[in-house]
DNA sequence: CAGACATATAGATGAATGTCAATATATCTA
DNA sequence: TAGATATATTGACATTCATCTATATGTCTG
């Protein structure tokens, strides 16, 4: 992964408003939820839950699928679990 | 591991530079590395690599040690493994 | 003690960022 | 087509934050 990716996603993770919606589309039922239902989760105002939703889209933490006016989220977890994976061979000791 | 400290370890590792740095210490010879040794390692000013220190020290990734007018810092691995693992299990689909 | 060296702190500054209200754009339906 | 609903964008604002210079504190050594 390059430094430029890894660094966008810790980004996108460093905000704990931010981390709770990604936590939310990663435990959405059929594993998707769209704008909408994030936030009925969330107490901030819609444009702000959009802004979140673009960061996370462009750290590809998530992806987007519209469906008519909706437009459903899914968390991505191979990128989740590629940066895990990055942390741990970036950090280890040896 | 409480929200507090999470969110906290999140927003230490979001900075390149900083991030740049925990990875100096981590694999720094002996396990241990000093303040200036830090500092010859990086492009910031003294006072900047001491405030990055002291955030890393806050969210408990390295661990300091004085010896005489010397600071040493260890990276503290059992924060990184067990803030690896969190973010799996805060992440995980099921 | 005096000077040299290592690190910490204080205060200032510019940039990044989370947030909002207002509005625009897109899609659906009667 | 008109109104309703869903999402995106714009522009503003307050706060946070990385950074710096200057200075303070702490420690060693002659």
């Amino acid at each position: 992964m390059e430094d430029r990716q890894f660094y966008k996603i810790s980004k996108a993770l460093s905000d704990p408003r931010r981390f709770g919606i990604l936590k939310t589309i990663a435990s959405s039922k059929e594993g998707k939820i769209c704008s909408g239902g994030v936030c009925e989760t969330v107490e901030v105002a819609q444009a702000t839950v959009s802004h979140h939703l673009k960061e996370l889209t462009e750290a590809d933490l998530i992806i987007s699928n519209s469906e008519g006016q909706f437009k459903y989220f899914t968390a991505n977890f191979e990128t989740i679990n590629e940066y895990i994976a990055q942390l741990r061979d970036r950090l280890k000791s040896g």
